[in-house]
DNA sequence: GGCGGCATCTGAACGTTGTCAAGATGATCT
DNA sequence: AGATCATCTTGACAACGTTCAGATGCCGCC
């Protein structure tokens, strides 16, 4: 646990204070859901008063954004790799849904510090959506590749978002004990992901398949 | 402040606190969101002491139980006029998605404190998903008017999860920012309801469209 | 090289919360 | 009428988020 790239601001007192309650969060985050992190616990767990995080977030909240944050970014290298991955075009689409909900599946508590903060906010992280290389566009080249019509803008918007919400809604709900049945008789939780996120193949009303 | 439906357990000392703190706690969440419900505040609202609701519900989470459980039939309201509208079957499962949203629109920290439940429970609520008369039961029935392959079992449910999680994903997400653009652009937020979920409607692969 | 200033951290405190145990209250049943 | 038991209150506890006055140690400036 020593991410040693220094270039930010001032290790002052503490070393980086800022920085090991951010992972001191996440850890907490993680282990015991984030219900159970409090911004004490935080601090007991960087060895720093309670009152120490106050000079790094004006709020628990900015703490939990923080935390957010680390979560894109992490979901962003899972998300790079399925991107990467060698299969056709509109398995790629399918692909992608899955890489997100394992993601979501493998950490449930951070996962859910994502969206409730850019719920509250009403806004997703500007990387996540916004330029060249988020997350988000590249679903929508994707969906391009795949043979979605290029030239129409504000379809493929719409098919572009109804993929994105066909897999958040699959990662929170995948874990219901409805589906148990189901995922014992496909034969595990991947063939179960697969087979509700194919149907999103066919999302873009183009797509062969 | 006088329902006078008595039918109910037992009016003991209060009338019937119970409902009262459920009424009391739906207020709350809906007027102030759900981290602002405390049980006190619930209590103050009932005018009892902090500690009445332990006579009632085990814990908070009870009480939020309950809550969701008031939530989901007022869902099922909203929906069954939906399944009652008067269109094709094609775009009755779109408009299905379109009611479902609507109301996580209109009722945002009710809907949250739902699926909040759910999800720490790993479980919906039986009557929501088990029984003839379900919602997820209607889905599925409309997905099958609508021209999907009835003897596909396994097929016909992944097809009304995916229709599921993409109305659970939109409802989460109509709201950021980042759709406003488009919004404007088709019309309002129906339309864009509509083209999202649109894209629902040819998700059972033997629908025509 | 000392000094002032300032970012950083501590200590103690306030109000609020969830929860519990012990006692008061009053409806119901024999 | 008197016992019983669910119901509600009182009072308390630990934990929480947050604030504020003060201690601590790093920085640049003279």
């Amino acid at each position: 646990m020593k991410e040693s790239e220094a270039a930010d601001p001032r290790p002052y007192h503490h070393g980086d204070l800022r920085r090991a309650l951010v992972e001191a969060a996440v850890r907490l985050v993680e282990a015991d859901g984030p219900g159970a992190m409090s911004l004490r616990a935080v601090a007991r767990e960087a060895g720093v008063s309670p009152a120490a995080p106050y000079h790094h977030f004006k709020d628990k909240s900015e703490l939990l954004d923080a935390v957010a944050h680390e979560g894109w970014e992490k979901l962003d290298l899972a998300f790079q790799a399925a991107r990467d991955a060698q299969t056709s075009p509109p398995d790629r689409v399918r692909e992608l849904g899955v890489a997100y909900v394992r993601f979501a599946i493998a950490h449930p508590a951070l996962y859910r510090v994502m969206y409730d903060c850019s719920r509250d906010k009403a806004d997703m992280p500007a990387h996540v959506h916004e330029n060249e290389e988020s997350a988000y566009r590249r679903v929508r080249d994707v969906l391009v590749s795949a043979g979605a019509d290029p030239t129409d803008e504000v379809g493929l918007e719409l098919a572009t978002i109804a993929c994105w919400c066909a897999a958040h809604g699959l990662a929170e709900m995948t874990s219901f004990k409805q589906f148990n049945a189901l995922k014992a008789e496909l034969g595990g939780e991947d063939a179960f992901l697969r087979g509700v996120l194919g149907h999103v193949g066919v999302f873009a009303k183009g797509l062969q398949r």
